[in-house]
DNA sequence: CTGCCCATGTAAATGGTTACATGATTGA
DNA sequence: TCAATCATGTAACCATTTACATGGGCAG
């Protein structure tokens, strides 16, 4: 469960509330992992019962109490035992692509147009990292090196978005290319085959 | 659930069975989705209970008995709905980029393993990918057009798998870039800042 | 006075994995 | 005789999302 030690790493930083952890995880900066409240809040409480981290209230008056984390001894330990565990490849769930697969049954403006949605997203996307990658939690980075492997998950967002982006324009060049060479002696033709 | 959607695309080209589906969606063509056996054959009984596909129970002397199952009117319809309606970008969930964005507790020569490793199995995928898409079930679509779309699905896992391959190398560099710029006038030093 | 920020939670449902279970056939 | 293939399933669990709940402070 990667979700825990996304959180640990940022505890280990500083004591940190759920509420504020939430708002670190909305943030494009921290673009490989995302999580709810919900889900950030009860991760907490059980790394708390395994003793990886503590709780301290705080009594506030103008807001809500919150509590404050605080990374303890064997989370500092477990955090660096996890990191230096080799992980499997994410496991793919692309669901433009099970589309794609059956998109036989669409003309082809439905398809490109299903692309070019794709591809706009993926633009919007890649545009908030770039900036984003300029301004923000990387300069709380505590070393150069620190800053340096932060910029590297950034830069791998982008270059994965990059690629998605190219291979959706190209996927576009191509359908149209093979519609053009099936229908050319036809006028407007729906035909497949 | 794009699950039931990938299902059913399979269903609609033949009758077959969960065992058969399972095999499929273990051959990397598929590379795009993957599911157990407890999850397909449930999902296929949900969606015999929303009449998208019909049961046959074929009886079988040799092999226990096994169940086809065909697409429905409805099942169809439902399918051509859900295959234009724009779904939302993919959620990444990037273990490696948890462990690298708390990697600075490590050696660079952890660092650069951990990069390593996943280096090498991205390599083995894309192999892989490019074996694969020669022959097996792209021979079997049923036009031009949908041999185009079942590439087009394979190409994108290579432009992404390529993309990352690229950026884990670079990041590499980069590390030790950093290392012998940091530590040039130190022998053997481990500082970090 | 509307709506957002602060701050935390519970309950229920969905999506997905792992473990357990069965039992005949076939090839090394 | 050991393992794999064929073929389906249940039960329990884990991970994640959605909906529901509370309640004061503060800005437009």
């Amino acid at each position: 469960m990667s979700l825990k030690y996304a959180l640990l790493g940022f505890v280990d930083m500083m004591p940190i509330s759920g509420y504020d952890l939430k708002k670190l995880f909305d943030s494009s900066v921290v673009y490989y992992w995302s999580a709810t409240h919900t889900q950030i809040y009860q991760t907490l409480a059980q790394m708390a019962e395994e003793g990886l981290v503590d709780i301290e209230v705080v009594q506030q008056v103008e807001h809500p109490n919150k509590k404050l984390y605080t990374i303890t001894d064997k989370g500092r330990q477990a955090l660096r035992e996890w990191i230096t565990t080799p992980q499997e490849l994410s496991i793919v769930r692309h669901a433009l692509l099970v589309q794609i697969s059956w998109a036989d049954r669409l003309r082809t403006k439905e398809i490109v147009n299903l692309l070019d949605t794709y591809a706009q997203k993926l633009h919007q996307r890649l545009v908030l990292y770039q900036e984003e990658s300029q301004l923000s939690p990387l300069q709380y980075a505590r070393s150069k090196r620190e800053r340096l492997l932060w910029q590297l998950t950034i830069d791998n967002g982008v270059a994965v978005y990059k690629a998605e982006l190219q291979w959706a324009e190209n996927a576009i060049l191509q359908l149209r290319a093979l519609e053009n060479s099936t229908s050319s002696n036809l006028e407007k033709s729906h035909e497949s085959e």
